[in-house]
DNA sequence: GCCTTTGACTAATGTATATTAGCAAGCGCA
DNA sequence: TGCGCTTGCTAATATACATTAGTCAAAGGC
């Protein structure tokens, strides 16, 4: 206490501290005093519509006025980083952006991945959905970037390519992209490698001596259909097998196509004996249409599938089928947040990841 | 100004100013410091999991289990009041708060009922993940209250009671509990009526002229599986059929409970003629064993269950069962926001909402 | 014309948290 | 031995908002 004088700067030295030229980073209550020409305490009695307070009619609308012109939002402490945030610790929350949520079980399996990734960190993920739709989707990623997150996770539901929206752009934080691409490869992303995955349920089969294999594809246009049967295709390739176009039956995903498909394939003068089935429910009516012919599965002719849905254990036989990554996507996702190679937005390439296959009880040695 | 030093009280006299005998009315960090034996900023880095700062794990834990321990919480801010709400204008943001997303599907469906119920309205769901765990759940609602949500909803994937944590009542905002609820009603709630829905189940298989029902329940200490049998009782009694305790065997929703259960009921000397199984996997259990018997469905024994999980649809035949309200439940919760019937947090009933049985082929009328 | 009251507001201060600077101990090393 | 570096933490301070205790001017009372 000898020198007390000494512990106080003068007033307004110390705003000289933040030397970066940013002089503000939010609407606080002292810039919204200033615009409606009162106190900051004014303000906040305003704001709070604090009881036992009496204020002028006139001054609480110029308040809330100026609160609304400049765009006032309560504190968000984690907001607040500083300008130049070195990606090491990631605190906080990161946006989690995904076109539908409901249709299918991947986006909440690419969720999960993401979230146990960063729960050691003790991050949380906040969720939205942009149901993409062109007036919505901004309105959710806004809900999410406007409210101070620390990176952003762009998932949409089919794996393709992208137009990102302009917003994706302009955001000073790290986006990466699951399941999806741009064809700049302006962002990180991720996808099933889905030619491998193709390849691999072929070569399973190969491996159990099969030959004559053919394939029920999805939807032609989407790009999954084609990189699994370009897995297939090279599948053959690799083991010196011709590839016959009357061995692949195009289908649209669905069980009964699955059905028809399978008709058509065992009305072929040299049947098949195996099929691989482009996904789960083709799957389902490929199992329905083989037992309606009186064959066993696996015995007479075996079948693979893709996707490994929930009911693919509850068939009978269990399909053998490829797992769709999205967990580990979703991890991964996360971990390129961790590790910041955030050089300047540069072009990054697609990564990959595996659809391993789980083995079950549909495929058999070819007999003879 | 006559006298500067007069502005400067030592400091720590400053502390007794709030001569009121509560000294404090909220856990502060500075609490938690005292208790982990430690300064507020360390407190402050580790539970904002700041970048850039080292601390031992040592320190991390004892904050962490301080901050547990004391039950701390970060200070809510506000900023709009529900009476007279300043801005509209801050875009309609409702928070989704659920312990678990990945583990069922009913969080999806539920989020998803939210999400229609929200759209025409222009509103945007935020979900965040909790885990039920006591140091993430604070940290996954405050990344969503502290960014400015105008509502809440709680929701958790097994129907309970809870105990609210304190936090959700300093809310200023509306909270609607989803599938739980607190024994003092403090806020609207909402669950499916799982006693309606056994009866009606029950009452199905009696309406086909079956007597003697047989049950299977669930994990015994599961709110769900007191409430479906509590159904079946009920349905039993309004049709004066006598409650035949041998007919009830306790499973645990899984799958191979209810085939042992099914073994169990099909070696009774009187056999049942049909069995309600408290939910789909069980079903799943119970076909197994019953077509290893040599029993056909529906036309030797008629099988219900609950849930109508996506396998329910597939199996053969497919099963009827009854249908968790969660997308209504959904957008039950969404519509109490739109009604703002908040009058001062009184004490709101707890809204059943029922489960409607889907018919398909796993029903018959009893034989002879 | 001098108090008193009241309405409308602000200065000053309090509270809680975030952040910066720096201290002290330990370690490798020239 | 002593220099520089890292690690792990705290003291001090900044920031943002809430609240208390007023100030000040106008409107009465006497």
């Amino acid at each position: 206490m000898s020198e007390p004088t000494e512990l106080r700067d003068p007033p307004g030295a110390s705003r000289r501290r933040k030397p970066a030229g940013k002089p503000k980073g939010r609407v606080t209550m002292t810039d919204i005093a200033r615009a409606a020409g009162c106190s900051q305490a004014t303000v906040s009695f305003v704001l709070n519509n604090s009881p036992g307070i009496r204020l002028s009619q006139q001054t609480r609308d110029r308040v809330i006025e100026a609160a609304r012109a400049l765009g006032y939002s309560p504190p968000v402490f984690s907001a607040l980083r500083p300008p130049v945030t070195p990606f090491e610790g990631l605190d906080g929350v990161i946006g989690f952006a995904v076109d539908q949520l409901a249709t299918s079980p991947e986006a909440v399996v690419a969720i999960e991945g993401a979230r146990q990734a960063s729960w050691n960190a003790g991050n949380v993920l906040l969720v939205a959905q942009t149901m993409g739709d062109a007036v919505m989707e901004p309105r959710a990623i806004q809900a999410l970037t406007r409210r101070g997150i620390s990176a952003l996770i762009y998932m949409t539901i089919f794996t393709r390519e992208i137009a990102a929206p302009d917003f994706l752009y302009s955001l000073d934080i790290p986006v990466i992209l699951l399941n999806c691409y741009t064809a700049d490869y302006a962002f990180p992303a991720v996808v099933p490698s889905e030619i491998a995955g193709g390849q691999s349920a072929t070569r399973h089969l190969i491996a159990h001596g099969h030959r004559r294999i053919a394939t029920i594809t999805g939807e032609p246009w989407m790009q999954a259909a084609q990189d699994r049967l370009k897995g297939y295709r090279r599948a053959l390739a690799t083991a010196d097998i011709p590839f016959d176009p009357e061995l692949v039956v195009e289908g649209d995903w669905s069980a009964s196509a699955g059905y028809a498909a399978t008709v058509k394939l065992l009305g072929l003068k040299e049947r098949p004996t195996a099929i691989f089935c482009q996904n789960d429910r083709t799957a389902i009516g490929c199992y329905e249409a083989l037992k309606e012919a009186g064959l066993h599965i696996p015995q007479d002719i075996s079948v693979v599938g893709y996707d490994d849905e929930e009911i693919a254990r509850h068939l009978f036989p269990p399909l053998t089928t490829s797992i769709l990554p999205h967990l580990a996507m979703g991890q991964w996702a996360i971990e390129q947040l961790e590790t910041p190679p955030t050089p300047g937005r540069g072009r990054y390439p697609i990564t990959k990841l595996e659809c391993p296959l789980v083995e079950r009880e549909s495929v058999a040695d070819v007999k003879g």
